[in-house]
DNA sequence: TATATATTCAACCATATGGATGAATATATT
DNA sequence: AATATATTCATCCATATGGTTGAATATATA
């Protein structure tokens, strides 16, 4: 695989393998763009904690961040997920070709103990 | 969200953030079932650091293994990353029917603005 | 200008992770 | 019975992770 996109993948399945992420990037999906402070109250952590875990799902991609002022702006960025689907989409087919392959074979296979067998 | 459910998204999540136990899972799914010391092979790594990310893999249930004697066969059982898809698109449900809200807020107020101007 | 608010940065800590190596266990083979 | 093979277990190590607290920075407000 690309070594790039390999990298990508896992940069954003580390970044939502975490549940107070997971949890963060739900409710900004939910709600829609909110700011730190504001998200932070949603949950009994720490503002800073808050605040570092939005840093590595913004270094994923994962949300994007405007700052007005003082204030930043958190959105979710869900379309850079789409990594991970293509990732489990193309294992997926793997294994269904694989499966394929296996079924074809037995089917070859058994029509030749046929023919041995009359 | 369920909580069970959520602990085996972060089990599975964290399972596949690896680089080498994605890579494991693909070659698994590749080539079909395979025995411990044969995956090895492909890897530089040690067979003992193998075997580990095989426990993670196995831990997670993403893989199977069936003991004969002395070899163990490990075989790739990919169902269960079904509960990602599942997070992944509810997920992105939510967020298709929050843009549809948005959208449909947008038209009333421009109606409602073409009705003051008139 | 002084103070309050929003946010990040820096340092610290405990625990988790991914790797290595050497020993132990279980099973085959001679 | 002795040896070889397949695999895991135990220990160790360096680094990453997720959390805390306190200080720094930037902007708004009185």
């Amino acid at each position: 695989m690309d070594e790039y996109i390999n990298k990508q993948l896992t940069t954003t399945l580390k970044a939502i393998s975490d549940p107070t992420r997971r949890s963060l990037l739900t409710k900004l999906v939910q709600q829609g763009p909110m700011r730190v402070t504001q998200l932070a109250t949603y949950y009994e952590m720490s503002l800073n904690s808050i605040s570092k875990h939005i840093k590595v799902l913004e270094s994923a991609d994962l949300i994007s961040r405007k700052t007005l002022g003082r204030v930043h702006i958190i959105e979710a960025t869900p379309n850079s997920m789409q990594c991970i689907e293509n990732w489990l989409h193309s294992l997926r087919s793997i294994w269904e070709i694989r499966l394929d392959t296996l079924a074809e074979i037995m089917e070859y296979e058994k029509e030749n103990n046929n023919e041995s067998g009359k």
